[in-house]
DNA sequence: GCGACAG
DNA sequence: ATCTTGTCGC
């Protein structure tokens, strides 16, 4: 992990105290805007096992053709906390990414980025430890508030911090009256960049392509896996 | 003290 | 995340 030179597992208040440095870290503006190919990553457990497996499809873009998917795996070693998911899924994603041949130029997360109580959700601790851009693609809020967004397709509205009001992010719908998904900065990308490439690869299902077959790669690997003998 | 709470 | 079949709706 990034930002810890001693292999000891950090503790929450540890985790949470790397988490308020390195959010200064983030870059909140696109620094190329040419996509060729996008990745998509997630992360599947074997709590069991005390095992994470993590894949990353990566696909061409626009056409979002697969052209490589890697897997990784990772000990279970830090248990589910809200907003501090990054400690529990970023090491077998890291070990996928060691893996991939073919780098995308930006990276969709089933995760937040930062639309996060400390600025710094997964996408965004990816983001700035590959030094990669990353966008945040979330199924259901972590920190913010908003409206609901119209019911067609393409349509959001902002995400925005309770106190502040300033925007984490985007509610958006990718398909026509189907649950919107949220959308946030992760890393050297600008919002509207994100949202505009999160509905690029929207097709017929509410998770962006990337993502979802980033999903039913490490389900695959899951059940794979699990008949396998324990290691 | 009482909720809320990515995956 | 994970456990799980059929079923209601467009």
């Amino acid at each position: 992990m990034i930002g810890t030179t001693d292999p000891r597992p950090l503790s929450p208040r540890e985790a949470v105290a790397l988490q308020r440095d390195l959010a200064s870290r983030v870059v909140r503006r696109t620094r190329s805007r040419t996509i060729r190919h996008v990745g998509g990553a997630d992360v599947a457990v074997l709590p069991e096992r005390r095992l994470a497996l993590a894949s990353i499809v990566v696909l061409t873009f626009p056409e979002l053709e697969v052209v490589e998917s890697s897997e990784g795996a990772a000990p279970l070693d830090f248990p589910y906390i809200p907003g501090l998911l990054s400690f529990r899924e970023m090491p077998a994603i890291l070990a996928a990414w060691a893996r991939l041949t073919v780098r995308p130029d930006v990276l969709l997360c089933d995760a937040h980025g930062v639309a996060h109580p400390r600025g710094f959700g997964l996408a965004s601790h990816l983001g700035v430890a590959l030094d990669l851009p990353t966008i945040g693609c979330a199924k259901s809020r972590l920190f913010g508030t908003h409206r609901l967004p119209a019911a067609a397709k393409g349509r959001s509205v902002p995400l925005r911090h309770p106190q502040d009001g300033s925007v984490l992010g985007a509610v958006v719908r990718t398909r026509t009256g189907v649950r919107p998904i949220y959308v946030s900065i992760g890393h050297l990308v600008d919002l509207p960049f994100a949202v505009r490439t999160v509905l690029r690869c929207a097709r017929r299902f509410r998770v962006p392509e990337p993502t979802r077959l980033a999903h039913l790669a490490v389900t695959a690997a899951r059940r794979a896996a699990e008949c396998r003998r324990s290691p």
